[in-house]
DNA sequence: ACCCAAATTGGTATCGATAACATGAAGTCG
DNA sequence: CGACTTCATGTTATCGATACCAATTTGGGT
């Protein structure tokens, strides 16, 4: 008992005896057993989140920023990959939720299944949903509003007086935000006067490849869009190699825009417009929320931070 | 008793009492408490993952690979962030550890405390160590040499002709298979007669703006190096940047020469020739290995499995 | 010297599952 | 038909830490 106390420094231990159970601690090679901890405490330091994909720099980004708050604070992050199936989520918060976890993070953007959604009320483990600003399905939110984010991309594309548009995506079934932007680019395309045509795959994975491919398919129908709004910035990517394989003139005789500025870093001379997700800051605000929310107890006030996005163009 | 042997599929059970059981916890929701299980069994299905970093693609390539294999038997894999840092390796092993892992994955190319060695040798857990096909300082190892592909790289460059080649990275002292495709590359490049020059930063990330950034310190100091080979692709890329910047015909003037391709895809048009490493590959072996070690019982042989590595030219 | 409070240390039950073993019912065979 | 096996279920002790409380020591005030 003693020995727990001062290695967890809780309870009153007089200086020598501290002294000596790290000593004794140290020599002997001590691991505290985490399991029987969390188990007798009924908390862990685990904080499960779980995530699309963890090779999509979009989630590592946000990613990142949870671990650069959990970590300091001595928390590790359980990391999870959904890939959007709601099954493979209710797998995982199951595994996770058997772990004790003193929080999870969930992020949006896929049709929760109820049996998650009545699992996690009733396990009374803290929530916070990630990038998902529209729909707060759970008791705290911290993302942006995709729907106006695809506004955002339409109205940009008719104040160049672009009147015909493409969206061009993949799983759109599945990514539940990324058919949101389609909804909020159509809508509002649409509301003006103009028109919005949707080439997307159900199957094919949201990269440069398919971003590539789904161009290209486009290109030999015959059709030369004047502009397109592609799901993220890697489809961007493919879909502008397509188009200057094809020795269309970007952007002069089409416009594109993209979403979320990760890829554009490691691309050359792009000239591909984007919308801007402060990825780190998302993540770094939903730990941050989390830990507040464990240290003002039991009185939980459901919330919805919902970060801006910046429009980043390429530089001149 | 009779619930947990339904639960697990262990032992005999009547058709009868195992559908009585499987109902009624479908009904009160029960979710079985890992932690008691692992505690109990003293042995959890959670496999421990280091690697140095999330947001790099390398490792999350190699992380899908794992998980490729892991999920699907049930395994959750449990990832930690070194960052190449040897005493966070240190603190995150102890945590892991502390939650009774079937398995360990460790990433070499770092420093290696001896505690942690100590550590992982006293608790034995079965460990693979990643990457590093140099230096297996653990049971068991699946990587790459990276002294071979630092000379394959001075080999590409002796080929054409080229005798004064430059290595531009970051983090050497870290990072230390980087050190080690440098130390290759030097050295080949010397034992044919020809020169090799070091320019490295110990601080900056080992990203494209960092790439960028050294290499444009380099023109600016009034040089011109005809051979650069990039600790990676993310720094090869930014460095194809400021060679372009400057006016710089690449490949004509100066060739290039990164590390894995993973960026390549993001990238167009670029002129850059790479050492390509099969990334999937790589975790999958080291989880299927893991998974055999497993199975195979107590009588481990150390093993060592050495992947090839393949060049990768730009397309014409 | 005496009593009471504060400071420190240790004992016991508990968390929830599982290993190992025990019990009882049903079936088998010489 | 009794001993013996097979099958299904239940009992007990255990994993290793922690919550809660009891016991002991120390110090101060009167």
């Amino acid at each position: 008992m003693t020995v727990s106390k001062v290695l967890r420094g809780t309870g009153r231990i007089s200086a020598d005896t501290r002294e000596r159970v790290l000593r004794l601690a140290d020599q002997l090679g001590y691991v505290p057993n985490g399991l029987a901890g969390a188990l007798s405490s009924q908390t862990s330091q685990i904080v499960g989140v779980l995530i699309p994909s963890i090779g999509d720099m979009v989630y590592s980004g946000v990613l990142a920023g949870i671990n650069s708050v959990l970590v300091p604070r001595g928390f590790a992050a359980f990391i999870g990959e959904t890939f959007f199936d709601p099954e493979a989520e209710a797998r995982l918060v199951r595994t996770i939720l058997s772990l004790k976890p003193s929080a999870l993070i969930l992020t949006g953007g896929l049709a929760r299944t109820a049996g998650t959604a009545h699992l996690l009320r009733q396990s009374g483990v803290r929530c916070v949903q990630l990038w998902d600003g529209d729909c707060p399905d759970l008791e705290a939110t911290v993302g942006l509003s995709h729907l106006a984010a695809g506004r955002a991309a339409a109205g940009l594309f008719l104040a160049a007086g672009l009147e015909e548009a493409w969206f061009i995506g993949a799983q759109l079934d599945r990514d539940l935000c990324a058919a949101r932007r389609m909804e909020g680019f159509r809508t509002q395309m649409e509301a003006a006067g103009g028109r919005c045509h949707i080439h997307a795959d159900a199957t094919r994975p949201r990269d440069t490849e398919t971003g590539e491919a789904l161009t290209a398919e486009l290109l030999r129908a015959g059709r030369l869009p004047a502009a397109i709004h592609y799901l993220n910035d890697a489809m961007a990517i493919g879909g502008l190699r397509a188009l200057l394989a094809a020795g269309v003139d970007v952007p002069g005789q089409t416009s594109i825009i993209g979403f979320n500025g990760t890829s554009l870093r490691h691309a050359i001379q792009t000239r591909l417009t984007t919308i801007d997700v402060p990825l780190h800051d998302v993540g770094a605000r939903a730990a941050q929320a989390l830990l507040h929310m464990d240290a003002s107890g039991t009185d939980l006030v459901p919330f919805r931070i919902v970060t801006g996005t910046t429009l980043r163009r390429p530089e001149p």
